[in-house]
DNA sequence: TCCTGTGAAACGGTTCACAGCC
DNA sequence: GGCTGTGAACCGTTTCACAGGA
């Protein structure tokens, strides 16, 4: 069961999860996994060879345990411990980030939030006061930070990165329009809201294409 | 030339064209597959097979002529026009994409923001004042909008989704965490921080589990 | 009967390797 | 010689189809 398991299955699985928190809370027992792949977007055999990958849960003729399974896969994302998070760069999407309710409730602890501009230096988001960026590995050493996120303009990104990888933190979440290189060790991962939004003018400009 | 485009050549597209925005500034006049892909985190052989879907725009024994692959880029892209967006959902997230020096000069335009909490109402973000969530079809027809962001909680959104749909937006950029149900003719894009976030933990959770 | 688990087939995207043009 | 353009091989993922347990 060590073998090589996929990004988009890792996705899917983040998407099954909420999923199961919903049946959860309406008090739902099993599930099928149709009933997974219509909530999750995808299709009932996908939900099955995701989850066997990780074992055999469910009970043919009946479907799958809510409640284990979503504590298995729980497991399986690391959301059973808490994550110490740093945050680079103070601005609006750092801060959108941490208004989404499931960042604390997933278990993600902000630890601490820097940035370079010394207008926002010692300023407080919630319980944590902004701190100047050269104190980066400083923090990450002693705040025992696990997580980095990088919200920082592209040209400074890399450099926070290289910063980040040998102060020791563990991954990185990386909002800057770069590639970063990092060691294969740390995991990146990549959100680019502009490449999104083109990404979607793109399929827009495609529609009606094909007459 | 009209076969399917893989939704991560699109990406890369998007991440070729910031790579060659920066070599223009720079004065360069070719640039080579290599260094494409060096700059958007790929293989060269991969910037060919992505740039020969769409032509032959290089020189062999030379490389790609910079000015020109960008606008050809910007071509395919769908970023010579001006996109008009509606934000549903006046909260962080939408802020932070706004607050992107890019979502202006890449041709997007946000003619209006709606939520439904009536005490954001009327305050003005920019020039846009936020209006009551229920002119949402009114906006859309009459401001003549092509793009809807949906920054709202998930049990919102397929609501919201339905009513865009209805009123004849092109195209929704969609935050909330549920893979949401529109006819094929309306593409959709989908950005889940939490969803990459738990991608980051798994990975990291990951690493050092095969010795 | 119902629904899972899983090999096998089909598909699509990436990598390779080289022919061809500058 | 250098570098693009592209068929062919490769490889991972998705879909299919069915065996087998509840």
């Amino acid at each position: 069961m060590s073998h090589r398991v996929s990004d988009s299955t890792v996705r899917r699985l983040s998407q099954y999860l909420r999923v199961l928190e919903d049946l959860e809370r309406s008090g739902a027992t099993t599930v099928s996994s149709e009933a997974l792949a219509a909530g999750g977007g995808t299709t009932a055999a996908q939900v099955r060879k995701d989850l066997s990958q990780f074992g055999s849960f469910g009970k043919r003729g009946l479907g799958y345990p809510v409640v284990d399974l979503g504590a298995r896969l729980r497991s399986i994302l690391g959301l059973e411990r808490r994550w110490r998070v740093v945050l680079v760069g103070a601005g609006r999407i750092g801060s959108a980030l941490f208004s989404y309710p499931n960042f604390t409730s997933r278990g993600y602890d902000c630890v601490a939030v820097l940035d370079s501009d010394p207008v926002k230096v010692g300023r407080w988001w919630g319980a944590v006061p902004v701190r100047p960026a050269e104190e980066l590995e400083e923090v990450i050493r002693t705040l025992d930070v696990d997580l980095v996120i990088i919200a920082v303009p592209a040209e400074e990104a890399q450099r926070v990165a290289d910063r980040v990888v040998s102060a020791g933190a563990k991954g990185i979440l990386n909002f800057a329009a770069v590639a970063l290189r990092v060691p294969p060790h740390v995991p990146v991962t990549n959100v680019n809201l502009v490449m999104e939004l083109e990404a979607l003018s793109f399929s827009v400009t495609q529609v009606g294409k094909d007459a």
